[in-house]
DNA sequence: AACCCGGGGCA
DNA sequence: TGCCCAGGGTT
């Protein structure tokens, strides 16, 4: 499909079926458009709709606003959440009037360089406001075109948002973008929602690598998870002569709270050293079983066992509470998952 | 309860 | 550059 087709599609779609009797869609003006754009920020149009009103009737030009005690432009903002919005729209109209003579600056870049205005919002008002073509790259928009393309990676990443931005461009008519914009803006929040996206009306579904995967809700991808941290633990299986293993009670609080484990120690020489000085000359063989990794939801564990057999059956080793626990008749006990496997490894 | 969102601010 | 924050709404 050519950008020109895409776009067709979309304009088509937006003549049928686009939004166009939203407030801030009459009477376009910079300061119609940049207020509501700011507003739409994080919240949803039904929600705006009222505030945008008020604050409109208040505040009918930038001057007023610049005029404003910011008091006042708070208390029209309360309830909208997100209330540096309301702060950088109020320094940013008073930018206006003094550094500007009080008119819009008429390019992106010099939109983008005002406080609360970045990139995408700079898009918006230049290209339904201002007669300029540019690009927009919000939250619904992102959404059509991750989807679209079967955009493989988080749109947040550095990497991924360059090549959304440069899509975004591409397929910006270089007429009818302003419709274009609303469009796409349209098409994002009433069909190609984050959860049941109407594929089954979309002008765009033939095209569309999302809907084809059979999976478009995976478009765009989310945040990945937070990296889990690899950690490492080496754990002492002591094995007296008799084949029971020593397990001692973990502490009632953290990973695995309570239960039953192998002595730990946190480096191989550690390990060895504690092996020594618990065990010294009973000990008549020490090995190595290489490691496995057990994944908790917050980071991943490599363990190490170390095969430590003894030539006797300690009586008492010190501590109290220790447990010799039998593979052959396996006492009732609370063992964490890699202990009990561990336990009934095969010779 | 988890997730979402454009831009600002800070390390 | 990357990371965290803000708050109300939706799922």
């Amino acid at each position: 499909m050519t950008n020109t087709a895409f776009s067709t599609s979309v304009l088509n779609w937006y003549h049928q079926h686009g939004r166009k009797h939203l407030p801030w869609q009459q009477d376009i003006t910079p300061y119609r458009v940049w207020v509501s754009e700011i507003m739409l920020q994080q919240t949803q149009v039904t929600t705006v709709i009222p505030y945008y009103l008020r604050f409109m009737e208040r505040f009918p030009t930038v001057q007023a606003l610049a005029a404003a005690e910011q008091d006042e432009v708070l208390h029209l903002w309360t309830g909208l959440g997100y209330y540096a919005r309301g702060r950088n729209l109020h320094a940013c109209a008073k930018a206006i009037v003094e550094q500007h003579g009080g008119e819009f600056p008429r390019s992106v870049d010099a939109l983008a360089d005002l406080p609360g205005i970045g990139r995408s919002t700079a898009g918006a008002i230049a290209s339904i406001s201002m007669g300029i073509r540019a690009p927009i790259l919000d939250g619904n928009v992102k959404r059509v075109l991750a989807r679209f393309y079967a955009v493989d990676g988080w749109p947040g990443s550095p990497a991924v948002q360059k090549d959304m931005w440069d899509i975004a461009e591409r397929l910006t008519p270089a007429h009818s973008f302003r419709e274009y914009t609303q469009a796409m803006m349209d098409m994002g929040a009433t069909l190609c929602i984050r959860s049941k996206p109407a594929c089954g009306i979309c002008p765009l579904q033939p095209d569309c690598q999302g809907y084809a995967s059979g999976k478009p809700t995976q478009f765009p991808h989310s945040k990945p998870k937070a990296d889990k941290p690899e950690k490492h633990t080496w754990m002492l299986m002591v094995r007296n002569r008799d084949g029971h293993w020593l397990l001692q009670p973990r502490p009632q609080t953290g990973i695995w709270g309570g239960l039953w484990s192998f002595p730990e120690a946190d480096s191989e020489e550690q390990a060895q050293q504690q092996a020594q000085l618990r065990f010294g000359t009973q000990i008549d063989q020490l090995e190595s079983l290489g490691s496995f990794r057990h994944t908790f939801s917050h980071y991943h564990l490599h363990i190490h066992p170390l095969r430590i057999s003894l030539n006797s059956n300690p009586l008492q080793i010190g501590e109290a509470g220790v447990h010799w626990y039998n593979p052959e008749q396996p006492s009732e006990l609370g063992l964490a998952a890699p202990v009990k496997k561990l336990l009934h490894l095969p010779d």
